[in-house]
DNA sequence: TTGTTGCTTGACACTATGTAAAGTTGACAG
DNA sequence: CTGTCAACTTTACATAGTGTCAAGCAACAA
């Protein structure tokens, strides 16, 4: 079995991403995980010396297993601008539900733990990347709205694709996954495109 | 004198605040309340159960202190939908850096403490109430986009005008006040209303 | 005087993180 | 077969912050 031969460490990853998936970020605590593991408390902290590596060390195990960048990076296929945006939209929207319960963990560590901040920042400054090329791609094409410079289409394309954002409709709003892309993709284009191009 | 009793409560609500503005809500303990507020650690205690219980209260002590529903109901004497729309972001979004200390402690809280969770739910029930006032003046004006309900409309301009994305805008990618005022304000009236109204 | 109110002081239970150290087990090299 | 090493276990403990409990004290009122 394969999972058999999983690496202990592997295996603790997995079981601390299946519970941050499940219930709240929060109570998923060092025991919880090791238990879920399948090994005692006190190994986890032979392989993570604390919890927030721990969860950086989840960030990028689940970065590899998802393949976020290969993902992200689809979008660069794309002929035009507005299609570059319209696929880069699409590619993150999917992401977001499938790292939301790391996200949760990050987010509620985020005003405690500095290094965990930190990681997390990094993390979205990949996705800011994306956007920038996005709005640069428009910007290249002519179509980006003259009321932004490539700057402030980069920010607001990163804030309207922030997991926070995503939460909030999704959850907080009860809207589906296809509803936020479809309305959030409109935003981004009714907010970036320049009307001629609309 | 009963208002002796008052003012403890008052000096402690003022104390918490003040150290939520300053520093790291998570940072901010129930010791360094007391000790800010002139009183034992204990006799918060007398006052609010919990620490949730207090940020509770701090809550609602900050929104009669700021006057919150006062001004955001100003919007309310505006003669259009559009400039209803207007005045509201601007009078909340001049808010948020008055309760970003606060904001930050209930952020952190969020995943970790129910009650506190439904308590800011609640007072961002109130914003959402404003929002939807907004966008149901501008569809009373048949001004309002044909690509969203008043629901999604509601729903879109609360996920704009969130701590999260002024946050991200303000904190994050270091944006002004005024520009985030003006670019979250031009966003909102080029996803709401409908083309012919620009 | 006696009782009440609002606070103080000090002790303690609990939870979770993280540290430390000694013991167990199994693989593998000689 | 034996010794060694690494990974893991078990147990104990330090630490930080929340929240509880109880005794005491000062001011003030009936």
């Amino acid at each position: 079995m394969s999972s058999e031969n999983l690496h202990t460490q592997t295996k603790i990853l997995n079981a601390a991403l299946n519970l941050l998936q499940q219930g709240p970020a929060a109570k998923t605590r060092m025991s919880d995980i090791a238990k879920a593991a399948g090994i005692s408390r006190q190994a986890v902290y032979l392989h993570y010396p604390s919890r927030a590596d721990l969860m950086i060390a989840a960030a990028r195990h689940l970065d590899q297993v998802k393949e976020v960048d290969a993902r992200l990076a689809d979008s660069r296929a794309a002929t035009s601008g507005a299609q570059r945006l319209r696929s880069f939209i699409d590619a993150w929207g999917h992401f977001m539900p499938e790292i939301w319960g790391l996200a949760k963990a990050f987010l509620a560590m985020r005003e405690t733990d500095e290094a965990a901040a930190a990681a997390w920042d990094d993390r979205m400054q990949a996705v800011r990347h994306g956007c920038q090329a996005a709005v640069s791609a428009l910007d290249q094409d002519d179509q980006l709205s003259s009321a932004v410079t490539v700057k402030q289409g980069t920010d607001l394309l990163w804030a309207l694709l922030s997991i926070e954002t995503w939460r909030r409709l999704t959850h907080d709003c009860g809207w589906s996954q296809a509803a936020y892309i479809d309305h959030i993709t409109r935003l981004a284009e009714v907010a970036l495109l320049n009307r001629g191009s609309l």
